[in-house]
DNA sequence: CGGGTCGTTGACACATTTCAAGTTTAGTGG
DNA sequence: CCACTAAACTTGAAATGTGTCAACGACCCG
């Protein structure tokens, strides 16, 4: 049984490599050379706290935040003031990419727990992908599994029920914390921070019924929950109550390109949850 | 009241600007030179009929495909075997884009009418997209336009109601043809080659309740159906119904980059629906 | 002219929402 | 460290939006 908190090599962010561990700073498309220049124009981290809102919608940004502690969710408004939650940011993610190349946003960001933020900025960030090819590289890149995990939401929220979509949420962020590999090891645990309301509001389901089918897949026996973590006794059998094929994530390497990587092409894994305070 | 159809300047397609007229070419953040990098690796235009198969989960695939004629829906099935519409390409739209990186794709893309799509050469555009920094700049762009509607369509599935959902559709899909300008027009007619149950695969329904509720908006003169087209009264009215606000799709270039761009950057529009046949 | 796709209807079942309490848990300040 | 308060989680009963099943009708194309 691995365990996401307290296992795990540990976060070392020498103020020099503010980026390392991150999914971006870590992926096979970037050379050394391309990594460090990301570290040059990283800023120094940010403490935040569980509600601060580090992206408000229309807002002009111009900056990136990388996080690398803590969690930070994705949330849309709908005209009728109903929340969805969009994206999930884990340690190691970028909360808001489309800052990158668009003046204002569409959602908001909001920590949700204590964290640490690595704001990037825009301009810097422009300059350097236009240097660095792998660079450039690496951001479509990320920008394209945000793409896949958007499009296997849209999927989850358009035809699965209830208990698959409650289901597959541990499913994918158990592989996204780095918690589980691929294949779909034994008895798992993470950290979930997310209170019911939030999951109600990334499934799109109310908090109300979500409670009734997490009650379900407890008394079933898939799901095992703490104070504020998860306990998955059984990950296939969670996976196949969830239609979970992890796929999607693309996490295996089988990109196009015989990376350029020379170096530390280390496995890509999100580091470990590093709370403040 | 403009029309999609028969109005509109004419396709050009020179064989030697393949891509004129497409999103990813008119992006402002290209300059001549990088469009006409662009022409250059483009393959032949390939006719293709209702129904044919771009793209099939999990085959590898090494081309972009353009899609400058017609229209292609990216179809996600569940483990179950429903369908869920994930993507709807129009003229001028890249259908795959993931495989500029991923060597699998995790949906299926079918063409929906008859139409041409351009090939583009994975390699080669990588190749490109790291010699002409602009183009790396404009696929990344595209990429998380892509990701605003995916947000977008989440939130419509997992908080809107059957007829915001149906309402929503047609005016982002007004918007993205080009059939309306930002300011919300007034009487608009436009294509809409997607049968009932298309629709209620997009919008995460099943055909019959797609039905009885467009008979509702029907009935509330917010839009009139013919054969294979919508025609929409009154703009302001159905985008009130659907909640729509067209700032998601970042068509104002609000971007960070006073773009290099120099030359014909004219203002992005979907090239007219050039059908095959 | 015929066959198949697409659209339309009706009656009914059911998953999910709504409303309106409770009960527990976690966080904060004394 | 305890008391207190707000936030999070539970529970029940009733309303409703959407799904299901099954059939029929309209249209289009060959």
């Amino acid at each position: 049984m691995r365990d996401a908190v307290g296992a795990g090599r540990p976060f070392t962010r020498s103020s020099h490599r503010p980026l390392a561990g991150t999914r971006l700073s870590a992926s096979p498309l970037l050379s050394d050379r391309e990594r460090r220049a990301l570290d040059d124009i990283a800023l120094t981290p940010r403490a935040v706290r569980p509600g601060d809102e580090l992206v408000r919608e229309g807002v002009p940004v111009d900056h990136l935040y990388c996080v690398t502690g803590g969690w930070a969710l994705r949330v849309k408004m709908t005209g009728g003031g109903d929340r969805q939650v969009v994206g999930v940011a884990v340690p190691g993610d970028l909360a808001n990419m489309d800052a990158y190349l668009f003046g204002r946003l569409d959602y908001d960001v909001r920590a949700l727990t204590h964290g640490v933020v690595v704001p990037i900025p825009r301009d810097r960030l422009l300059a350097a992908a236009a240097e660095h090819p792998g660079i450039a590289r690496a951001l479509t890149w990320t920008a394209l599994v945000e793409n896949a995990v958007l499009s296997q939401w849209a999927m989850c929220l358009g035809r699965q029920s209830a208990l698959q979509r409650l289901a597959h949420l541990p499913c994918e962020l158990a592989v996204r914390l780095g918690t589980v590999d691929e294949g779909d090891g034994a008895i798992v645990r993470f950290d979930l921070p997310m209170t019911q309301e939030h999951l109600a509001d990334a499934l799109g389901l109310t908090a109300v019924h979500l409670n009734r089918v997490m009650q379900q897949l407890r008394g079933d026996g898939l799901i095992v929950t703490a104070s504020r973590s998860v306990t998955v006794p059984d990950m296939a059998r969670l996976r196949h109550a969830g239609g979970f094929d992890p796929a999607y994530l693309h996490l295996d390497g089988e990109g196009p390109v015989p990376p350029a990587a020379h170096g530390d092409a280390a496995p890509m894994r999100a580091a470990p949850t590093a709370m403040i305070r």
